[in-house]
DNA sequence: CATGAATGAGCATTCATTCAT
DNA sequence: TATGAATGAATGCTCATTCAT
């Protein structure tokens, strides 16, 4: 039997991955057994030990992705370098709530569906699972530190105010697409076109109404 | 020992549920189990089954709870006549992430913290219980009508941009809540003052800059 | 709080028997928890336990009567001084199949139906419970003792087979009686008339055959 | 400990069914647990369940075999094509009460006072499990049209009583038999030997043969 | 005496993990 | 390497029985 190569060991790996991700969209986290996740890959319930060391492993894998995945496009946007609005980031940010899917590191795609329903479920393992929660909150931080930059970046070609401390208007940006994220995969609620406008509405000052706006 | 009065019933039920509360506060729905709710009660494992069908019923009546009171004190805000600004609102929706305590329907306190890690858990279970979702549904469109209620007597006094679509505008409030109330209990940032600011400013036509302002 | 005079203890303790009895009928001895039988005699959990010592002096109770009731419209054609035919036994034997209720020894009703299905559920407490063993051998035996008398008084009028052992020949009777018992509560099988003919028959030399039959 | 053949698989199976039909005919039915059952068998608790959906399909296989093979006997003497007598019948049947052990379909030896204490304990299970009932009425009636047959072929060979229904007939020498076993296995009353003999001569007319019957 | 709430041992079943093949 | 059978601890839940009121 032929050693198991970097790369195909790195294939079946993200296939159970894959494996798991359908299962805890489908069932959660913890309703999901390890047979479940092998049968759902197609390998041997034995096998999966071969790639990762038990369930909570696999549910960190996921959790990392799921986390950070959710910002993919927002990151990257502000990995760029061209000046964005705030209705740029924002919109950026909604954006992945409409998408199918989005593509992770390794380049594979992501149903976007299974990835939402992933992360509000990660939400819950943050609060008990120390490493995971380092793990997502140095995701959090390198997210929010990207935001920043751009809303710099906005500042300084004057298309965002400059009196907004960025890293404060990052959690708020963050702060949304969670918001909004929770409330497609618990009731459904998908249509996000517009919000921001509705967003800037909202927070409109009423006395001087229309003129500056869209 | 017979007859148990309505009331030491309700009590005892209360105590359970605070029992349990309090066991998947620290430890997760799924990693608490019925001999731990029983023993941080006070009570034998068959007790609590008196009281609740199973331990779904529990986790369910936590959920409900959790998914509700985080809202309560902009509920009782929209409830009034007064009128109301977006920044009082947005104020109100927040001041949940601050307070040490909430008044639940019975009259009883509810540590937020608590709360608040049993409702991000309470949006897994949405995930896959149709009751535990179709509960939290019905909670949520309750607590939007009171917003977007409250929205346009602010409107008809003035103080809300006329544009603004109050169910619309609603669902970014709900969402801005949701998505700090995560920031919080899962990375630590409790600090919340200002941000009614930040977001304003965010939103800013960077054009107009400090004038009106703070 | 007046004495309970033994009269009211006798009918309290025969209406829990009468419950008991329609609980294990429906449900069987161990599908049928106590809370069971005292829901089903009206009476709360902690009652029975001042009528019985536990559950399987219930069930004892039971098995008793329905080893005994069984047999007893054989039991009082044995008990008479009349001469009777191997026929007449067998017939009075079967009866009971066919009966609606049968009267205990407190005059009390019991459906037959019920009492079959408890009798069946009876044979099996006697293999592992010594003490309902030891009550219905001493049940059979004085059943059989009853026969085998009958037989003796039959063998004197000459309706008998003199060669016939009373002892061995009860035996077969009581065995009949069991063996249709079963086919009935257990298949349906209700239908037991001219079954005499049919022991009879299936018995007969077929070299002198039917110039005397029906 | 990979692949488990068939025939392996079969004989392990076999082992948990014959350790099962060890406790159930030393503690019944429903005072065995599965840990009973598994520690019997030399499993491990959870093993069983590879071999079983759970312990109702233990018994059901338990209840079929013992259902059964009580007529094992004389179900292979009926499906020959020999003339038999309603003696040779009534014998074959009575035989097993007798024996050590039966063979089983896949032609383990069973011993039969396990075999029988598991029959008893399955009547008690046909009145309340529709699987167990109809699994045992289609075994029932498949003995039955064997019998039935036999007493036909023993008909036209001269044998057996032309004036005999078959059908009844048949139920008869079940009837018989299961009354018998009872009496085995509830009384300790082993000794069929002659049976055949009081069962002829309790049914024979008297002294003045036919003349009086009816 | 009666009540029925409480107890707590016991059970069927599941499942993460191991390891012989 | 991969397999999948086996393990055995853990869990949710039931129920016979007790006893304070």
């Amino acid at each position: 039997m032929p050693r198991l190569t970097p790369e195909r060991r790195e294939t079946k790996r993200a296939e159970i991955v894959a494996a798991a991700r359908r299962c805890f969209s489908r069932d959660g986290f913890h309703q999901t057994s390890m047979p479940d996740i092998a049968a759902e890959a197609g390998v041997s319930a034995g096998a999966a030990y071969r790639y990762f060391a038990g369930k909570d492993e696999i549910i960190l894998a996921i959790a990392g992705d799921a986390f950070r995945l959710v910002f993919s496009p927002i990151e990257q946007l502000a990995a760029g370098t061209s000046a964005v609005s705030v209705a740029d980031l924002v919109t950026a940010s909604l954006e992945v709530l409409s998408a199918e899917t989005v593509t992770d590191a390794a380049g594979h795609e992501v149903p976007v569906e299974e990835l939402l329903r992933c992360a509000v479920q990660t939400w819950s393992e943050l609060l008990r699972n120390d490493a995971a929660r380092a793990h997502a909150l140095e995701g959090f931080e390198s997210v929010r530190g990207g935001i920043a930059s751009a809303l710099r970046r906005g500042q300084e070609a004057g298309v965002v105010a400059p009196a907004l401390e960025p890293e404060r208007g990052a959690r708020v940006v963050m702060g949304l697409l969670h918001g909004f994220l929770l409330q497609r995969v618990a009731f459904g609620l998908t249509d996000t076109t517009g919000f921001n406008d509705d967003i800037r509405t909202l927070l409109e000052d009423p006395g001087e109404p229309d003129t500056t706006r869209r």
